[in-house]
RNA sequence: GUGGUUGUAGCUCAGCAGGUUAGAGCGCUAGAUUGUGGUUCUAGAGGUCGCCGGUUCGAAACCGGUCUUCCACCCCA
């Protein structure tokens, strides 16, 4: 017998309900990223290794998923390289070809690649799957969806302005209240690192603080330790962990803390911009908040840093991230166009939406009428009319079968089909129809004008 | 990648100090009701106890492996 057919671990089915909600979540921020003048691109799923490879740091290589090279792929490896079984050596031999991992670096490559076609500065949306060879854990997914918004070829601070207010109005209209986005600069980062004299481990430095709600400071303290940042290095970032009061409040501590630092300086006269001028404008739904220790591990940002996370009251990681890129597409051969975007996760909204209860209840309506099936001549009595009301936008159906009423009605019932025509032969003399009303239960008898001028 | 955890009917779960024919609720099918669903009642179908191997007279239960689930770490949406 067959085995118990499955789908592979981190990845998902999903059933008309699930992506019912899903696009509806996908439609409301293409609906954004089109009223902020982004423009929709794609590409393939998978793009050559090289290209992807040494991107995401060496813990983002382990996680790329390869595909392995077509054909007789172990005669062109010498036989050293199955004595020595080093995988890392092994894999470019027999894998040329990698599942994307994100949506930023296959942007940039697109970029790079197609730089005479596109106008810049070029604002681009793209809401495409990505694969992470991960364990899965709650919100984390080896398949999921993420939405990116990416403007290149300026290096306006406005960008980063729109680019909140763009967060900001998603979560508005999904009803999503409270989420915080949460700002640093990696100007900032930087500086301190120089402050206190570790900016040969700037990585090191910024994977250890970015840990401190969850780990506290002494985890911190701990790991710089490790890391092999000196005592007196440390000491001199106290002032970090005592960070509170005002977004305006923590910028004046960094003020005095950077005011050696000409980079830091630099990264907090940018916060400072976006976050007067978002003062200004106000946001509707969510909060603008400075979080110094907010790093994220891609390390191809270089000024603006974004994550936003879930109202406090779900346990979930971050719903979207992103940050400004100066040289992403250098490492493609363009020099000095300078790049910031932002993603949402599709597939942790989701989440986060469902526990909330946020899904608007008409999202999972599709068809509108059930047409009940009587037999040959009242199935194609019911036809014509269920052609009329699909010409007028209204989704209808016929019940093929023409089985016992019960058993169509419970149909109706499960697919949440507000409505049912009963037109059996009295119907058919007559020339009407009885429409029912699933939910009240009520009946009434009419015409099929009056039919299309009520479901409309 | 490291450590732990989970897997029994379509779904949620019970069962187990190893012992006949593995249970419940919900769902499903049929009937009460051959032109009226969501309530009720009656009857019924449905399980190689994740998979492979081992221990044992005997394994759903114990052991090993493997896959899967969830969790922590790493990292991240």
């Amino acid at each position: 017998m067959a085995k118990k057919p499955s789908v592979p671990k981190g990845t998902r089915d999903f059933s008309p309900q699930e992506v019912a909600k899903r696009s509806y979540i996908m439609e409301t921020i293409k609906k954004c990223f089109q009223l902020y003048g982004f423009q929709p691109i794609e590409t393939p799923s998978f793009e050559n290794s090289e290209t992807l490879m040494g991107k995401y740091g060496e813990e983002g290589d382990r996680l790329i998923f390869k595909i392995l090279n077509s054909g007789e792929y172990l005669n062109k490896v010498e036989e050293d390289f199955f004595s020595i079984k080093n995988s890392a050596w092994l894999t470019p031999k027999i894998s040329e070809k990698a599942l994307r991992y994100d949506l930023t670096v296959p942007f940039a490559r697109y970029v790079v690649q197609h730089q005479n076609e596109i106008t810049f500065p070029f604002k681009r949306y793209q809401m495409q799957p990505v694969w992470r060879a991960d364990r899965p854990q709650k919100g984390r997914f080896r398949e999921f969806w993420q939405c990116d918004a990416d403007v290149v070829g300026s290096d306006s601070l406005w960008q980063e302005v729109e680019l909140v207010q763009l967060y900001d109005d998603v979560f508005e209209k999904l009803k999503l209240n409270g989420s915080s986005i949460k700002i640093n600069n990696r100007k900032i980062l930087s500086g301190i690192a120089e402050v206190i004299g570790a900016e040969d481990k700037l990585i090191d430095f910024t994977v250890a603080i970015d840990k401190l709600d969850k780990i506290g400071e002494e985890g911190v303290k701990k790991e710089l330790l490790e890391k092999g940042i000196s005592k007196r290095a440390i000491e001199n970032l106290q002032p970090l962990f005592s960070f509170t009061g005002s977004n305006e409040d923590k910028l004046n501590s960094l003020s005095q803390l950077l005011a050696t630092s000409e980079t830091g300086r630099k990264g907090i006269e940018e916060v400072r911009f976006v976050i007067k001028t978002i003062q200004s404008l106000g946001l509707k739904s969510s909060k603008l908040e400075l979080d110094v220790t907010l790093a994220r591990g891609l390390n191809y940002y270089t000024g603006a840093i974004f994550e936003v996370s879930a109202p406090k009251k779900v346990q979930m990681g971050s719903i979207g991230g992103g940050g400004r890129y100066d040289d992403l597409t250098g490492i493609f051969g363009l020099k000095g166009v300078s790049g910031v975007g932002i993603s949402f996760g599709l597939d942790r909204m989701y989440l986060v939406l469902e526990e909330l209860g946020l899904f608007p209840k008409t999202v999972e309506e599709n068809t509108k009428v059930l047409f009940i099936n009587f037999g040959e001549a009242e199935a194609l009595y019911a036809m014509q009319a269920i052609t009329a009301l699909r010409k007028n936008n209204i989704a209808s159906e016929l019940y093929p079968e023409a089985v016992k009423m019960g058993k169509q009605l419970t149909y109706a019932d499960k697919r949440t089909i507000p409505y049912v025509i009963v037109a059996g032969g009295n119907e058919l003399q007559t020339k009407t129809f009885t429409l029912k009303n699933m939910k009240s239960g009520e009946q009434e008898i009419i015409s099929l004008e009056a039919l299309l001028q009520k479901l409309k």
